[in-house]
DNA sequence: GTGAAAGCGCTAACAT
DNA sequence: ATGTTAGCGCTTTCAC
């Protein structure tokens, strides 16, 4: 066995002691001069600040946790697959940090999973808990929600009733572009959805089917299976099997939309002079020149800031049961010209 | 029933004395039947973890860390944006969990962030830290190696001097999908980089420009100035200028891959009849029908592995500077085809 | 404004 | 196999 100490080869870790010890002041002051500097005087505290740089302390935000029954920590149980997610891992990130809070992130590939990361979760006494999914269960959500762990859901409507949820305005937003859909000449229209049982599909899909039947314009439902490329690209090998194509394709997705328009195309299909596409999400791909996707655009960063003010604010009074954010329409070219109006402009989807 | 009444949403927290006083054992007990079990009776195990139960009681993770000096956190700074990284953060925090550790996320979007990230980590006391991009500069990663926090650098090979670092194998990777652009035929290729300044791409060039050299073929080299999509597209634009266009492309990166063959396209060129393309990184939508990229596919979850690796060892004993990843050559649509060797086969990048 | 002292909940000797 | 005890490094009364 090696002659050092049991575990790491860390430099011995430098506490408060031993600034105070340096700096002859109290340890108490030390960390005062950290955490409340308005009890110390300006002289003390450069002085700590001093011994401090010199010694190399950083206060030890492990210690301060277990006293302050605070950790500063937000964790989020995200799906490993889908493009949808890095945009809200990124903002979430960012807007944590920006708060003086950190994210510890979980992923999950299947179902199974997240009940092996949600009691690992428990012990670490997060401050809050995002729940980014519709593949959690409710059980499961309101198991761990009777822990007194402040759970927010986020693009997940269904989990209203058991814990606050903050979504893009689903209905509202299918609604609106399927009425575009409509103004656009579309006499015959087929929805994609990703799966059917989940609440955001069936939101679209009915803010999609109420406004086309209001116009007279029928909308028969087809599942791709899941919320990705290759379930799109299926759809659309069935798409162009059909006896009456439609007019137009809306999509649940961004991300099966692609795929969609890749089977579509492939199939010989001219998008949009024979068919038209629409998406869901506003994906930055869905500005890329190869797809150009009218899409409904959500604005992560807004929907997140959302989720973070739920989360803080559940510690202090009663919370709004859910959030639902607009979209913003973007018309591009996956939708046949001619026919627009200046109501929808075209907005860039990247600030680069 | 949902009115808890009162403002502070947690109940008290159920402690290891509580489960020691509802079992009656000591606390030191249950403890042990948790972290050492070996040294419990089985029946005294049942008698506490029943106890446990019923009060719903968790170990707290904080109080364990503190004491253990250990926090079984892994942390992780990661570029806000780019396609690739999404891949990174699920393979890590899914091949972290599975070791029963958990992965702390920072994602920041301009090199300035970096210093205020990194003195955030230190207060954490993580038990290691991953370094995922080309834009943390030497000193940073040096000060912070300082504090005794282990470190490895991801695809970042040029830190591989101050700490140990994984990567893909860019140079040899370069080198094989250039010789087979040689083989394809092609006389005149031109390199697309990121940003010159990076190890990754410097090379990615090298290797490029020497197998290409041996052949007799020039590489000149153009910069499309970050690893975006837009950068690709907009160099799209200077390569339809050139007066003698060259037959081929290999590009630093998938992403800006996908922006180069858009802009050609949208310029009028056949991709890959009037020019080929090729990427490096083998991200998933290089395999959409869209692109159907040739590239080079990197093994996230192998080099996450060795990261990983790296950082758990370096609690105990030298650890090598630098492990390097081959890179599969993956050849698809985006290369002329009539002049294949089966040497390379089409892999599927997806396993759904 | 500063110091002394009592924990936060768990771990790891050291006893028995 | 189990109980006792002394901390881990910080926050927070409570004195002075």
């Amino acid at each position: 066995m090696s002659s050092r100490g049991s575990n790491l080869n860390r430099p011995k870790a430098v506490t408060s002691v031993d600034v105070a010890a340096e700096s002859g002041v109290s340890q108490a002051t030390v960390t005062r001069a950290y955490s409340s500097p308005h009890l110390v005087s300006d002289k003390t505290q450069a002085k700590v600040f001093e011994a401090a740089d010199r010694l190399g302390y950083v206060p030890n935000a492990i210690a301060r946790s277990l006293k302050s029954q605070r950790t500063d920590i937000i964790g989020a149980v995200v799906p490993a697959q889908g493009e949808y997610w890095q945009g809200f891992l990124t903002a979430t990130s960012q807007q944590l940090v920006a708060k003086g809070k950190q994210l510890l992130l979980f992923s999950f590939v299947s179902t199974d999973e997240v009940d092996e990361v949600l009691a690992a979760i428990r012990q670490y006494r997060l401050d809050g808990l995002i729940l980014a999914s519709a593949n959690i269960e409710q059980p499961q959500i309101l198991r761990t929600a009777q822990t007194g762990l402040p759970i927010v859901a986020f693009n997940q409507p269904a989990a209203s009733g058991v814990v606050p949820s903050v979504s893009v305005d689903n209905k509202a937003g299918s609604q609106a572009l399927a009425e575009h859909l409509v103004f656009q000449g579309a006499r015959t229209v087929l929805f994609v959805g990703g799966m059917s049982h989940t609440s955001t599909d069936q939101l679209r899909y009915r803010g999609a089917a109420q406004a086309l039947g209001g116009n007279g314009v029928a909308c028969p439902y087809m599942e791709a299976g899941s919320y990705t490329y290759d379930a799109g690209f299926k759809a659309a090998g069935q798409i162009i099997e059909m006896q009456d194509r439609p007019d137009a394709v809306m999509v649940a997705s961004d991300e099966i939309a692609f795929g969609v328009i890749d089977g579509l195309r492939l199939g010989g299909l001219d998008v949009p002079n024979d068919i038209m596409v629409t998406g869901f999400d506003g994906l930055p791909q869905a500005s890329w020149a190869g797809y150009d996707l009218t899409t409904l655009v959500q604005s992560t960063p807004v929907l997140v800031e959302q989720t973070i003010r739920l989360l803080i604010e559940s510690d202090s009074g009663p919370a709004e049961r859910i959030a639902e954010s607009p979209a913003d329409l973007v018309v591009s070219g996956t939708l046949r010209l001619g026919r627009t109006t200046n109501n929808f402009e075209r907005n860039d989807l990247k600030t680069g």
